[in-house]
DNA sequence: CTGAAAGCGCTTACAG
DNA sequence: CTGAAAGCGCTTACAG
């Protein structure tokens, strides 16, 4: 009880018992033995070592190493399904290698600083951040560890990223809409400043438009930190003129498989309107943005708050930036005593397992979660044995139709 | 991109900037420099601490003290939506004392003897387990660190443990059911092995009967490892005769406060039947246990497989041991054309907060997740700082009623 | 094929 | 109040 946890066991203990030296322990435990220490002695420190229940101490070894196998992810939102789904994914394609650890940052905070500092001790091999917000990589120590974003649009020049390819369900959820007769949408924003909401406010707009669609609460982002750095504009989903006055020189060597380069896209549709600089921080009526806690019970408070204003602006369906999101929007109909589809159209992104069973079931922008941590992870490792290619095209999204986007 | 990191800046180069020594560094990192060190040397390091950025080494910091500030968290199921909210409140509680790290284990897996043996390479101050598997506990090192088990109904004696009080929810639910009409009604089981899947079954069993309810699918437990070291029974609710015959000394003091032993509990309801001897593993018709992968997707099938067998068994509702089990459920229902609640009620546990926008409502034993952990968490640092007090009283449930229960 | 020894970056008595 | 030195448990050249 008293936290000894009893005299731990050491190589020179091992070392002793099979009569031989902790050199020889260390070559066998690591699996450097073949060739360089007689089969009759490893096997007997591999006796002594299952006897005593040796195991090479984590803390000795990376420090006389001067490394470790160590891959820290940063985890902004766990409470989140669509984030456990992304762990699995890169725990799946980390394998052996690599010991996975999950810092838990507190619940619908961003990673801080201190967080940042906290992992450095650790001096771990690499590192993983799903879904940063800009402020959170300014924090980072410029000789820190190798680096892979996840689902970090717009950031492709200032690290190894792997992003989703917004577009294919972004245009499906739009045409959609549009095919069943909705002219305004509202939009319902996460309350977490990470890039890629700001994205897919952006291309929602944006696509929209070209359908003559008009989504409230869509405006440029007020809580984009200012230019200074001139990375600012790429937290949107990226402009060219961003990018050209780019000074980085560590870029992604293939832009075509940028999500906002791809070909079929035409140059309209690259430039995002967050290139903008007109702020609207000051709300200018129904069309400010709306943004809620990713937790259903959240979402639902602000969704009951806002949605009169939105029918009142015209409104006819609701976009939210995450299931999560969406679900509290339909809680809120409910509240509200609206039928959906009839009085209001839900749609969300993510395509969570449970939109499947919502009252009515979830039209969702389908995000590849667990395709996004194998590939984080898969990047990482080719990071480290020094093998990184350009990037792997965007993951594709698409529309999962479900019957909260039913024409009324 | 080669994984360098650039040169580590160490507590030397903190002293040489300062024109102090290493020893002194160190006193002045560690908050220990209080009328150990001037005023005036104390403030020059800071200062070479903030330009250099100089974080101390976790891996040489814990191999010089002997001790770790980190706290394991052995996580067998992160994709549900439960876990992480266990987790938020294990951070919370944490604070900043101890370092949370999450091992990840691959989803649907207990976590084994080699998952187990990578921890303890890290000599963690402290472990936590999650709805542990009886044989995981018994692959544990004995010589291990401080341990508390959280949702482990029944291994009170062997480790501290933080546990629920499933009685007032599965009374209500039973209760509930029982009003509607229903008198007989199935089970899903989870696939896992986790005594807390157990108990759940047990005591839905133990006080249907005391109604006259019928429960298929809620026989023993087949998987239940052989009474070999005498703990096996105390995987299910507990029955006193296993408790009687242990050999275990370091026991919770105040058996009272555990949920088998509450005031207000019959002799009769607090032994479960899972004290029998009987083995059902050559299933009993209808009787035998159905189980299913805790995915929505999982339980879908799996229930779509059994539902007509259980209606033939003249069942009208099923209980889930999960909510996202009984999302399967749900699904399943609808894929057969069946009304849920008029066909067939449907019940979990949890309480997930997606439960209020499934079609229908959930009606769900709810689980103080966050709590858990809190509880958790605070149990840890009592046993690490000696301070370890009998142990909690087991967290209440209780009953979430919605739609899916309504009577037909 | 095997082992003595240096060194990883800290912390902690222990002298001054 | 301050610093030199030992030691935490490993790994890795380096001699034999």
């Amino acid at each position: 009880m008293d936290g000894a946890g009893g005299p731990r066991v050491t190589a020179a203990m091992v070392a002793e018992r099979a009569g031989t030296s902790v050199s020889t322990v260390s070559l066998v435990v690591n699996g450097k033995s073949r060739g360089r220490v007689s089969p009759a002695i490893t096997e007997r420190v591999r006796t002594a070592v299952h006897e005593l229940g040796y195991v090479v101490d984590h803390a000795a070894s990376s420090l006389a190493r001067g490394r470790t196998d160590l891959v820290v992810l940063l985890a902004p939102d766990l409470p989140n399904p669509y984030f456990g789904r992304v762990t699995t994914g890169i725990r799946e394609a980390l394998g052996d290698r690599h010991q996975l650890m999950l810092s838990v940052i507190a619940s619908g905070t961003q990673p801080g600083a201190d967080d940042v500092r906290r992992v450095a001790a650790f001096r771990p091999a690499g590192l993983l951040v799903h879904a940063p917000s800009p402020t959170f990589l300014d924090e980072l120590d410029p000789g820190g560890p190798p680096l892979v974003l996840l689902d970090a649009p717009g950031f492709e020049d200032r690290a190894a990223t792997v992003t989703f390819d917004l577009r294919p369900g972004v245009r499906a959820l739009v045409g959609h809409l549009a095919a069943a007769g909705h002219r305004t949408i509202a939009y319902l924003d996460g309350a977490t400043p990470s890039a890629t909401f700001a994205v897919r406010r952006a291309w929602l707009r944006e696509i929209a438009a070209t359908h003559g669609i008009t989504v409230l609460g869509a405006g440029d982002d007020p809580d984009r930190p200012p230019a200074a750095t001139g990375h600012a504009r790429d937290g949107s989903a990226g402009s060219d003129r961003a990018r050209d006055g780019s000074t980085r020189s560590a870029r992604t060597p293939d832009h075509s498989t940028r999500p906002d380069r791809a070909p079929d896209d035409s140059a309209r549709s690259a430039r995002t309107p967050d290139g903008s600089t007109r702020s609207d921080r000051t709300p200018d009526g129904s069309a400010g943005p709306v943004r809620a806690g990713l937790s259903l019970d959240a979402a639902a408070d602000t969704a009951v708050g806002a949605i009169p204003g939105w029918l009142d602006a015209g409104a006819t369906a609701v976009v939210a930036a995450a299931d999560t999101l969406a679900y509290g929007v339909l809680a809120a109909a409910h509240r509200l005593g609206l039928d959906v589809p009839g009085d209001l159209a839900v749609a969300g992104f993510d395509d969570l397992p449970y939109s499947q069973v919502t009252a009515p079931p979830l039209t969702s922008v389908a995000l590849p979660a667990e395709e996004l941590g194998r590939a984080a992870a898969h990047r990482l490792t080719a990071l480290l044995t020094g093998t990184d290619t350009p990037g792997p095209a965007p993951l594709a999204s698409r529309l999962a139709v479900r019957a909260s986007t039913a024409p009324p």
